[in-house]
DNA sequence: CTCGTGACTCCCG
DNA sequence: TCGGGAGCCACGA
């Protein structure tokens, strides 16, 4: 396709390591474009079940879950702590020491 | 093709 | 702390 950014994005979000987060502004910043969160969440809600991804590991920019809805809130929280991520008591998440971010170099395809 | 929508982010007060 | 406005763009109908 020649979507790079929806295909990078879904390469980014499906790297993600357990027991770590993103948000969605880096995966967008690494897919090319720094306003593209949006579309990370869109691609993430529309293929996430399609293609597996975690989109419980990607947080917004405050490293809080987005309040999509409250039993969604409480669900991927309860799936990031299952994952070893301990949120602060607002459910905040602690980048110093969960903050994810996208490893070319890491990257060896396959 | 067009149109509406939004799990984001930044800025101002 | 919270709200409103703007920007940007893919996906589904």
């Amino acid at each position: 396709m020649t979507n790079i950014f929806t295909a990078q994005a879904r390469e980014i979000i499906s790297r993600i390591p357990a027991g770590k987060v993103t948000t969605y502004g880096i995966i967008a910043l690494y897919a090319g474009n720094r306003n593209g969160a949006r579309q990370v969440a869109r691609i993430l809600y529309s293929s996430s079940d399609k293609y597996n991804l975690p989109w419980h590991r990607v947080v917004n920019r405050n490293g809080r879950i987005s309040p999509r809805s409250s039993m969604g809130h409480l669900f991927q929280k309860q799936l990031l702590e299952d994952e070893g991520v301990i949120l602060g008591e607002d459910e905040k998440i602690d980048f110093s020491l969960y903050l994810w971010r996208p490893q070319p170099s890491e990257e060896k395809s396959d």
